[in-house]
DNA sequence: CGTCGCTTTGATTAATGTCAATAGAGGTGG
DNA sequence: CCACCTCTATTGACATTAATCAAAGCGACG
C-alpha cells in the first residue's frame, strides 16, 4: 500500500485513522494516476465511486446543453470528490495536470463508516467547509464585478493551492478559459481584468500560469468590494 | 416538549431518532417562535447555536459593505441552519414570516452526536444535499440569463416550498427584492422577466406572492437553457 | 382619503459579451 | 538551430444584456 508515502496521508480522511484503520481503508481503495485532460467522473453517470485526491488538480464543472459551462471548483491534495452523489454525479471532474488519487467503491465504504464514526465526522466537516466556500462563490457570481471577481480569485488562489500560508507567488494550474468559467466571465474579460490589475501594479504576470501578488492589501480590498 | 406536534418531527434529524433519543435531543433544545423580519443569526457572530426550522421560511444571505446582498438560500420546515459554522456564522439568517424552530447549543449537541451516530449521518446527508443545490445555483448565477434564472427559480419553487409534489400553484414567501438578491439580478429585471413570462402565457401572476405555472414543460426547457 | 411600501414600467447608461484580428509560447521536424 | 505550426492569450471594435435612474401604479392600513 502507498499510504506511507501519500501526500494526503496527513490530511482529510486518512489522517483521522490510526494504522489498522488505515489498512482497512487502504484495502477498500484503488490507487490510480491519470494524465492531464482525463474525466474522473461525468455528470449524470451512476455515482459508484468516491475519490480522494493525493496529487494534482481536478476541475469540477457543470455544463449546459449549448456548451455554457460553470466550473464549481478546483480541488487538489486531500480533497474528496463525489461525496454526496445521490445515485448520480452532479458534476464532471476533469484532471488539469497529472493527478494521483485513491478510488473507493461507495458500497465498500459504508460499513467502514459504521465502524469508524470519525470518518463520517471528517466528511461532515469537509462538506460544511465546501458549503461555506460555495456560498462565498455565490456572492461572487451573483454580486461582484469582473474586477472584484479576479481580485477575490487571486487572493483565494494564493492560499488554496498547495500552500497553507499565503504567498506572493501564485501558480494557476488552469487556463484562462477555466478561470472564466469559474468566475462566470468570458476569457476576454478575464484577460482584460488581469491586464488592468497588472497595469496598476497590483500584480505581476510572470508567465501565463504564474502570477505574483504585489499589493495583497489592495487586492483584498477590491475583492471585498471596498474600493474600485 | 413539543416534538409530538412538531411539523419537523418526521423529517431531517428528528425523524432519525426513536422516542428516547428524541427525548434527549429535546432536552438540549430551546423552542422559539419569532415574527417576520427577525435575525436568527448574523454573519460574523460567534456560531454558538444551531437551529432546526419547524415552521415558516428563513432567508439566508451574505452582505457586502456597500449594501450589495446575495441571498444564498430560502429554507423552511425541517431545515438545519448554522450547520458548519466554524466559530462564526458565515451568513445572516432572517425570518420571512412567522418562524418556529428549535435552537440547540452547539456544545450540548456534541456528545449527543457521539452516542447517536445516525444524527451525524443525517447531517452529512443534509450537507451534501445543500452542497448540490449550491452548485446548481452557481451554474445559475454564473451562466444563465435573467429569463432562465426566473424560469429555474419558479420550477424549483414549485416543488421546494412545503410541497413535495410539484404543483401549479406557487406561493413565494419572499418579496421581489429577495428574489432578485437570490438570482443575482435587480428588482426591475425580476419584475420585467415575470411580466414577459406572463405575457407569453407560461405563468399567471394571481397575486404578487402567488404565481401559477401554466406551461411547466416550457419553463423547464427555458430554465435548462434549451430555448429562449 | 392620504400615505407608505412594494411593484411595475419606461428611458437611458454602463458593464460585459461577442466577433475578429494579432501576438506569444511551446513543440516539432527539417 | 531555426522555421513553422498550433494553441492560448491578448487586444480592439462593436453589440447586447441587465443595471441605473426616474416616474407612475397599486394595495394595505391608519
Amino acid at each position: 500500500m502507498h499510504c506511507g508515502t501519500c501526500a494526503a496521508r496527513h490530511v482529510g480522511l486518512c489522517d483521522a485513522l490510526s494504522a489498522d484503520g488505515l489498512a482497512e481503508l487502504a484495502d477498500a481503495a484503488c490507487w490510480c494516476s491519470l494524465p492531464r485532460g482525463c474525466i474522473l467522473m461525468a455528470e449524470g453517470e451512476p455515482g459508484a465511486h468516491f475519490i480522494n485526491v493525493s496529487h494534482g488538480t481536478v476541475r469540477l464543472s457543470k455544463d449546459m446543453q449549448d456548451g455554457r459551462r460553470q466550473v464549481i471548483g478546483f480541488v487538489s491534495t486531500g480533497a474528496f470528490v463525489g461525496l454526496g452523489a445521490e445515485a448520480r454525479y452532479s458534476f464532471t471532474a476533469t484532471t488539469l495536470d497529472e493527478v494521483r488519487f485513491c478510488r473507493f467503491e461507495r458500497s465498500r465504504l459504508r460499513d467502514l463508516f459504521l465502524r469508524y464514526p470519525v470518518l463520517e465526522q471528517r466528511l461532515l466537516a469537509a462538506a460544511c467547509n465546501e458549503l461555506a466556500l460555495a456560498q462565498s462563490q455565490m456572492l461572487l457570481l451573483g454580486r461582484k464585478t469582473a474586477r472584484e471577481r479576479l481580485a477575490t480569485f487571486l487572493i483565494d488562489s494564493s492560499s488554496n493551492f498547495s500552500n497553507r500560508e499565503p504567498t506572493a507567488r501564485v501558480v494557476l494550474p488552469m487556463c484562462r478559459g477555466d478561470i472564466a468559467d469559474y468566475l462566470g466571465l468570458t476569457i476576454e474579460t478575464v484577460s482584460r481584468c488581469l491586464t488592468a490589475l497588472r497595469q496598476q501594479r497590483l500584480i505581476a504576470i510572470d508567465a501565463e500560469h504564474n502570477i505574483s501578488i504585489i499589493d495583497r492589501t489592495a487586492l483584498q480590498a477590491i475583492g471585498s468590494g471596498a474600493t474600485n
